[in-house]
This record gives structure tokens, C-alpha cells and sequence, in this order.
DNA sequence: CACATAGGCTATCGATCTATAGCTTTACGC
DNA sequence: GCGTAAAGCTATAGATCGATAGCCTATGTG
């Protein structure tokens, strides 16, 4: 009952409980006991794996963070308009969320952005920020989009993403598509100057998201294959 | 500097910090000490004011909880379309919300509504969930609203308040109105069958929540005046 | 002016938390 | 088949947490 090799089944494991016990009790309610024993070992074995508590929570943050940067710069540099631009980014971010194998619910509730250890991490919470913003403006200044707050908008669309990975609770949702395409379309309905150009803009939105996806088949699931 | 007799400042004052404070770090993030410590007073004297640390956010919750719940009752019953009363009541209620002295963006966060302590609350946020779900069952079964998932919309809503909330930060919010008209504009323009309806729904509801407001003319300020 | 009480204080207990030290066991490369 | 390193373990240090005990003082009422 120890020291099995390096297969990292430990520590990919511990990412997803973390994950969940995060999204449950918030971090600070969380402690490495709780992680440990989840995962089914010791409190210390912890720290073979991860240098501090907060470390895992950077680790997940990131795990999240670096593919949706990712994501907002793909839509903000695509071919189409606005408006095709967001709902196809809309769908693909929700979607991608959606199939994380973590629980991404509590890594944004508390201000736990703020701790000393994470400030990179913060930073790019402020560009995913900055990057969405700058999207929806090019919407509003095409006229594609009504003048509705900038700043508004932004803030509703976190609302939402926080609340439909609220909504799935810890495993994987069963239809992130669908949930995904929903998203989209619901916020596309609240900012669209025009609501009848939805159908078009959805075709559009999806041969744009399809050709996003071709080149980049990448295989995921670090650890257990 | 003891004993300055039966005010209720400190109370108050505890009730306003602690509600930041959740904000910013989580329940389990904030100790009695720092509550303690941005009032001015040592950690002991917290207890002779709340019981323990749960019944302060007890408390919170329900200054939140209670009035939500009658202003969503009020709402079911009002003698309107089903679009117009959702429409006042999303109104009303984040006007509402934008006005309390309390920072309620912490409140609920991690799913501190497990707590032992916490069943009466948790009770009441199930039924705040249930009767909006019911309004907005009401506006699909009309046809006022398109055929979207209750569920999903209740979602939304939820992640729209809590943003909104989340945005204003601790101070009340520099205009409450105007933010409380904007979440009810978007949310009737992502779900109305016809989105042409929107300026006579908008002049009906402001009508509707008028007649509300008037025969409750209620002073707020607890101890401070 | 006496005195009851609200509301402050110091001191402290026991539990729990993060993290480290140091030992042991298993798996894998050579 | 032997040694190294990964990965487990026990024990524990040091800090902090929620909560209680017991004392002191200012205030308001008679």
C-alpha cells in the first residue's frame, strides 16, 4: 500500500476531486485533508504531488483559463462577422467547458484571484475579460448588435457561463452541446439589433466553429488514457 | 472604550463587514477575527452579538431571502400578462437587491446551504427557484415567451443576478435603476416570442411596479438613521 | 445615587489546518 | 537482481480558528 511508481494516477485524480470539493465548500473550505481523503490517501502524500494548496487551485485555473484564451482569440481573428464571431465563440467556449473533466464551478466565486500566488492567473482572468469586451464592441460598432453596456454584456455572459457549469454539478454534462448552442443563442437574442438574422447567423456560426475544430484534433486526458 | 450601552451600531455595522467580507474571501474564508477586526472590536465581542459565526450569515441570507420571496409572490399574483409580470418583477427585484446595505455576492457561493444551521434559508432559495420557474412557465404556456427550457432561463436569471451583484462590488450601486432595467430588458429580449413587443411590455411593467411600490412606502436603516 | 444590563475586554481551550521531516515500500531501468 | 526514485506512510511543529469563561465599564432608569 505504497510508493507505486511514477503513473500519475494520484495526482490527476486529486486535480478532479480538488475540483469538486472547491465548487462545494469553496477553497478556503476546502482543506488538503478533505483532497487527500477523497482521493484516498494521507494528508501528506498531498505534497508529494502538488507544493501547496494553492498550486492545484493555479494548476485548474489554468487548466481552464489557457484553452479559453485560446478560444476568444481564435473568434476574435476569424473571418465573419461580429456576431457570427460571438455566438461562435459563445458555443465553442460553453462546449469546451462543459466536457473539462474538472468541476470549474468554485474556482471563480470567492476573490481567490487576489492571493499573492496567483496573480498570473489574474491576469488572465483580466484579458479573457479585456478580449471579450473588445468582441462584443465590434459588434455594437458594426450596428450588428443593439448600443447595450459593453460592460453589461460582459458581465452577463460570465453569469451565465458560471451558472450552466453550476447547473451540471460535478460530472460532465450529458448534452454540452446542446447547453452550449442554448448559451449562445440566448445572449445573441438579448444583443442582436436584428433577432430574425438568428437563423443565419447560427448557420454561419456553425460552419465557422466546424472549420475551428478540424485542424486541431487534440487528444485530452492527462495520465489515464 | 467598554460597554457604550444598547445602540445596535456594532450589530450593524458587523452585518455590513461580515457581508463584504464573505464577498471577497468566502464564509469559510472569513474568520470572526477579521468580522472582529473591520469593526473595530476584539474577536469575543462578535459573540455578544450573534450566537455563532453561521447566524450572522444566517441572518444575511434571510434579509436577502425574505423580502425576494415577496416580491416574487407579489409578482405571481399581479393581474397582468405573464411577460409584464416577469418583466417588473426582474425589475424590482434587482433594484431591490442593488439597494441593500449587504454585499450579497458571497451568500451563495460555495453550497454553504448544506450547513446544518442553514435549512430554513435553504428551504427559502428552493422556493424563490420554484415560483420563479412558475412564472416563467406561465409566459412559454401563454405563448408570450418562446418555447425555451424553464430551467435554463431560471439559470440564467440566477447568473445575471448574481453577476450584477457581483459587479456593483461593496458599496450600493450608483444606480440601482438603470442596472435593474437593463437585466429585465435582456432577459425579455432573449426569451419574447416577439421582440417587437418590448417598449409596450417595458411602459406596462413600470405601470404594474408603480402600483407596488406605493402602498409599501417602508423606512429602511436598522439603528442608524 | 444605586444598580441592572449592554457591550466591551483579556485569557485561554481544544480542534483543525498547512506544511515539513524522515522512514518505508513498490516499480522500473540497467 | 540491484539500486534509484516515485509515492506512500507516521509523527509533529506552528499557526489559526470558533467558542467560552470571567471580568470591567459606561449608560440609562428609578
Amino acid at each position: 500500500m505504497a510508493g507505486r511508481g511514477p503513473d500519475g494516477v494520484t495526482r490527476h485524480r486529486a486535480l478532479i476531486e480538488a475540483s469538486r470539493l472547491f465548487a462545494a465548500r469553496g477553497f478556503h473550505g476546502t482543506s488538503t485533508r478533505d483532497i487527500a481523503e477523497a482521493v484516498g490517501v494521507r494528508q501528506p502524500t498531498f505534497y508529494r504531488h502538488f507544493a501547496s494548496k494553492t498550486a492545484i487551485l493555479a494548476e485548474l485555473l489554468d487548466a481552464d483559463l489557457l484553452p479559453a484564451l485560446k478560444r476568444i482569440r481564435t473568434a476574435l481573428a476569424a473571418e465573419a462577422g461580429p456576431a457570427v464571431r460571438l455566438h461562435a465563440y459563445l458555443h465553442t467556449d460553453v462546449a469546451a467547458i462543459l466536457r473539462l473533466p474538472y468541476d470549474v464551478r468554485g474556482l471563480y466565486n470567492d476573490d481567490v484571484l487576489e492571493l499573492p500566488d496567483l496573480t498570473d492567473q489574474a491576469t488572465r482572468r483580466e484579458q479573457m475579460h479585456h478580449l471579450t469586451t473588445t468582441l462584443v464592441d465590434q459588434g455594437i460598432a458594426s450596428g450588428e448588435l443593439i448600443a447595450i453596456e459593453t460592460d453589461f454584456v460582459q458581465h452577463a455572459i460570465t453569469g451565465l457561463l458560471l451558472e450552466v457549469v453550476r447547473e451540471r454539478g460535478a460530472a460532465p454534462s450529458p448534452a454540452p452541446e446542446k447547453r452550449a448552442l442554448e448559451v449562445a443563442d440566448f445572449v445573441l437574442r438579448a444583443t442582436l439589433a436584428d433577432p430574425t438574422r438568428l437563423p443565419d447567423i447560427r448557420q454561419e456560426s456553425a460552419n465557422l466553429s466546424s472549420r475551428w475544430n478540424q485542424p486541431t484534433a487534440a487528444p485530452l486526458s492527462p495520465g489515464v488514457s
